[in-house]
DNA sequence: GACAATCTATATCAAGTGATAGAGAATGGT
DNA sequence: ACCATTCTCTATCACTTGATATAGATTGTC
């Protein structure tokens, strides 16, 4: 008289298939907004029907939710660097920290592009949803980088520059390429986001938002 | 026996539901995509009825198209610099040629947000409308943009940067804060996009870009 | 001011939308 | 091997979409 309640023997097959939604409502919904994504094409990339969108997510806003937070914990494992660990425990981040930080960004959102297309379509009307993904992802990513562009000027390692127009330049700067990619392929042809791309636009990120390099140590030189 | 031809008498008001047409569909498409805009909404929008969409452009990709050459002559009107038009002319751009039109790109970007975050959301997915406006518009300012960089660059006035990671680099940071103005607001408040942040935003594209200002010229100094 | 041309408004169409109902197939614990 | 449960598939619903047909109102030229 042991296990009254109904058992729950979930199969392994709809994990396959919640899965493959989810990478197919990325990959339609960063192409084509929330509203132009239809479900049924949705369901189609990912090798399925229809309804199966409304039988493991109950509704296609529900499955947009579910596919943001999927890329988003990709997003955040991609991102995971000794240095920003660091920053994020409370020390105080260096140049070279920002400069990994900054790489490792670079490199997460070119192998993301589908985040960051999605981000840039849903942040350009004020919606539910919005409000829900700012809450939920981007503030916390925000606070971080300001933050961290904050101390930096004020111990005047970087540009006397405000935090929230770099936040804004950074992430425009880091992202663009790769979310306009297919734009990007009509205009310089497929040589563009390839590795020595990724690797060179890392690079000038640094430059561009740290300036040269800084006047080496004054060990023994001054004083 | 003459004017055997049937007369076209076009009215006035005819004009007035065109031109709040095409605003109407930029506000639209820039916030739904072409596919999630409807033609409803943007009659609606625009203060009169669905068919007059049709009546007055035949369909509604054609009435995007009449809309993205619409708000592109806007942008042309609005950069349209003495530095650019010197650099247009054949002449070597300066360093504070260039500044200039940055500054200038970051004040018009700043009052059509519209234009960018249509530009944006089609540059995320390949397609004819993609096709149409790369080659009708995108390309002439992405040789331009990256044409100057390449040209400072040889002569050792700006970083040692590709000018394709350059050009994308600079359009992301120039526009994303007003593509995502939606998002900024949620973030940072109403703040955002006053004249104070864009009038920064344009000195701090410049600082980054374009680095410190350049050693004095070196007129009696040196030899 | 007549009146043909132009523009606007209403009604409607076929196709596509997200969602649901329910039959059928596959799974896995016993 | 059974068989209740879980998952998949077909059929269909009410609604919205872009487009068209057509009736009605307005305009500008004579």
């Amino acid at each position: 008289m042991v296990n009254v309640m109904p058992v729950s023997r979930p199969q392994a097959r709809a994990d396959a298939t919640r899965e493959a939604l989810l990478d197919a409502a990325i990959a339609e919904f960063a192409a084509h907004g929330f509203e132009g994504a239809s479900t049924r094409s949705i369901a189609a990339r990912a090798g399925t029907h229809q309804p199966q969108i409304n039988y493991h997510f109950d509704s296609k806003d529900e499955l947009w939710r579910a596919a943001v937070d999927h890329v988003f914990s990709k997003l955040a494992d991609a991102v995971a660097t000794p240095e920003l660990a660091a920053f994020t425990g409370g020390g105080e981040i260096t140049r070279e920290g920002f400069a990994a930080v900054l790489r490792a960004i670079v490199r997460a959102v070119s192998g993301l592009p589908e985040l960051n297309r999605m981000m840039v379509v849903e942040a350009t009307a004020d919606s539910d949803r919005l409000a829900w993904i700012v809450e939920r992802h981007t503030r916390g990513i925000y606070d971080l980088l300001a933050g961290a562009w904050r101390s930096l000027r004020e111990r005047g390692i970087v540009a006397e520059i405000d935090e929230t127009i770099v936040y804004y330049a950074l992430i425009g700067a880091a992202t663009m390429a790769y979310v306009n990619a297919p734009e990007a392929r009509r205009l310089v042809g497929e040589r563009v986001i390839d590795e020595a791309f990724i690797d060179a636009h890392a690079e000038a990120m640094v430059t561009i938002f740290l300036g040269p390099e800084p006047d080496p140590p004054p060990a023994t030189r001054n004083r």
